[in-house]
DNA sequence: ATTTAATTCGTTAAGTGAACGAACTAATAA
DNA sequence: TTATTAGTTCGTTCACTTAACGAATTAAAT
């Protein structure tokens, strides 16, 4: 409780410096409303600390010069992953927001304990990769498909990956790696880098919905995550429509899951061709002009059109962002945009997802930078954070997917 | 910036007078970790501010006995309405959290200018009937049907009372009254009442919903209420259930709200019986065993399990409140909480409104209370806030509805 | 019944951390 | 040279803490 002050004037001057750097001590001065002694201290501190450094000196205005200070991005970082169920990827984030070089690995197919395992040599690979050495890592941030559990660790309801429900996720990694470790929600971190550097950039109401084997969504209400009383919430599957609500099988499955998830597609194209395809055949095909495959994809778009109406009635999100190997189909996106307006009263955006693959990753990041931060700088102090800086996508876009 | 530390102290020793009065100075010290001077020197601040009053001495222990301090209600207050399209009420909430006596009077059917100017001279009259002078009222709180537009003041989508989108209510009530003037829409104030003191007491994640002429709801996640990009959202009506929500009407009514607002019901019934009969009347029946009656009512109640497990699979709330003049019928809640695990996989309590026709005002009340502090104490500094108090709901339930 | 001990309240005094204004030096464009 | 901006040093103020102490009260011992 006592002498709180510093820690605020301390995490003002390097949001300033982490939004704004290069940049001098009297515009910080000038920008935060402190005097030029306080931010001349302070600046002084973080610069033996190692947190920022002198980048060079202004030009060209009347005055005198003054040095220019920039963060350190390798003083700390931490490790970002994506654990799929075919793909697992990791990355570190540096104290200045930039995402570093990822490393990509096929999920070991043993499941449970063995991809605790790798996730933990891969994290150690992602460093070294890197000019950040692992002393400088803080922690750990991993997306996972499926809810985890605060109080034990596990990660339940977790289809793709064998055994997670079995293992504690969380504990397991913090024995290997050394570092407090969050595990979260893949759709959720998904969001929060969407809002971050991708297609929800500066939104506060966004939702993401994922549509792939299953469909989930991530929530983002006012720039906060929404979780829901017992982890559910972006359940979309279970939205009454599509289906019957009131089958046996809904209520297993899910209403609206049956039809428009990857199985629920197959099914609905064999049904109207007696043919066996995939999905990305099936729109291909559609693509080419096949009527049966278009009409199995526009009642795809138009189920996900009455999902998205009934979230849009819930929460009125500004924009809907479509993700997931379905979802992102930028075919799909086009269809559900022309429907929508029949059924939903209220506006909203929708679009593909920008990050593609790498939302989670980017939306981990995100969580990493806010925690090391205040972690380093604000330690928990209500009102003192160092908030995202901007960044742009483009290091995404360039990799593949 | 400079200096905001007294501030939040300030605000921690009021937050413990006002939650934990009378209390004694040594003991707001225990309790906060602040010491004991500091205490000291703030409460006589408090005491000569007039903001807090000696109230007794400690007895019965051993040590010196302590002087005991309280908050001193009638330092200031806010004025509460519940602008209906029947009812008009208006109360006063004291700096205690304490809801005074309300006054009620037939809305003017006049509606727009003269609805304002009613609605100002009953906020003086509901002063007059209690011992907080009006120079003492900060603000007032109005709560209303439809959707209040912050930059314009007027209130859109208002069905029961005419020429409100018309005029400027915010505005002319702030000059009617001379103090700040907040509109709220009635819905979103009700579940904030009944987390307060109703229902959802305790509970971070609640849905009210209102199902009456039309259907809405009020969204409150972890804490805070959920507007919406266009401050649509909880407009339950528009779910894509009960009606096809590509039909033309669906677009303009709502899918929902056809089935089952007051209209709805109405013809539902006619349809199966071909007699005229109003809404309690049918309820009155379906609790006497007509059994088409009975049909109608559980066909209301089908659909709005549906329009739970929509909003459930969205938002994962911990219990859902029903309220309005056809969600308050326990009847109904008891037929939903019978259909509901039929088709909603994700379990959530199903509760009538334990605040009735008080909950916007017990919102209004809640609103006004944390306002007010702010605006007093806090200034608008972040981590400085005073919670609301616990109170109960005994007053609300003595009065008549 | 009286005295002593233990406990608690609240005040005074001394000291520290943090921020500020003012005064000053330093460097640069015009 | 002059105006302007950058950055430092000094002394002051504010807010809070710890420590010590007097006052008031109960509990226990004589």
């Amino acid at each position: 409780m006592a002498h709180s002050s510093r820690r605020l004037s301390l995490c003002t001057v390097m949001q300033s410096i982490v939004h704004d750097g290069p940049i001098s001590r009297a515009r910080i001065a000038r920008e935060t409303g402190l005097s030029k002694q306080t931010v001349g201290e302070i600046v002084s501190g973080l610069e033996i600390g190692g947190w920022v450094r002198e980048k060079g000196r202004t030009r060209g205005h009347v005055g005198r010069t003054a040095t220019t200070y920039e963060t350190v991005g390798t003083a700390a970082g931490v490790v970002v992953v994506d654990l799929g169920g075919t793909k697992l990827r990791a990355a570190v984030a540096d104290l200045a927001g930039n995402i570093l070089d990822d490393v990509v690995e096929p999920t070991d197919p043993a499941g449970g304990a063995a991809v605790a395992r790798q996730t933990a040599r891969l994290c150690r690979v992602a460093t070294e990769r890197n000019a950040i050495g692992w002393d400088r890592i803080k922690l750990a941030i991993v997306g996972v498909a499926g809810v985890p559990d605060a109080s034990t660790g596990a990660v339940r309801l977790s289809p793709n990956i064998r055994g997670l429900d079995r293992i504690n996720l969380r504990s397991s990694l913090e024995d290997a790696l050394g570092v407090d470790v969050y595990v979260e929600n893949d759709v959720n971190l998904a969001i929060i880098g969407e809002q971050w550097i991708g297609s929800g950039a500066g939104e506060k109401d966004l939702v993401f919905i994922a549509v792939g084997t299953g469909i989930g969504a991530g929530i983002m209400i006012g720039g906060t995550l929404v979780r829901g009383a017992a982890q559910s919430a972006g359940e979309l599957g279970y939205l009454p429509v599509g289906a019957d609500p009131f089958e046996a099988e809904s209520l297993r499955t899910g209403a609206l899951e049956r039809v428009v998830g990857t199985i629920g597609i197959i099914r609905r194209y064999r049904d109207r061709t007696g043919e066996e395809a995939d999905v990305p055949a099936i729109f291909d095909a559609a693509t080419r002009g096949n009527l049966a495959a278009s009409a199995v994809v526009d009642e795809t778009a138009s189920h996900l059109a009455c999902a998205i109406t009934a979230v849009c009635a819930t929460v009125n999100p500004a924009k809907v962002i479509l993700g997931g190997s379905i979802g992102s189909r930028p075919d799909l996106a086009r269809r559900i945009r022309t429907i929508l307006p029949q059924c939903a009263p209220i506006p909203v955006e929708v679009e593909t997802s920008l990050l593609g693959s790498y939302a989670a990753l980017a939306g981990g990041a995100a969580v990493g930078f806010e925690k090391i931060h205040a972690m380093l700088f604000s330690d928990g102090h209500p009102g003192a954070l160092v908030s995202l800086p901007r960044q742009d996508a483009n290091r995404f876009r360039l990799t593949g997917q």
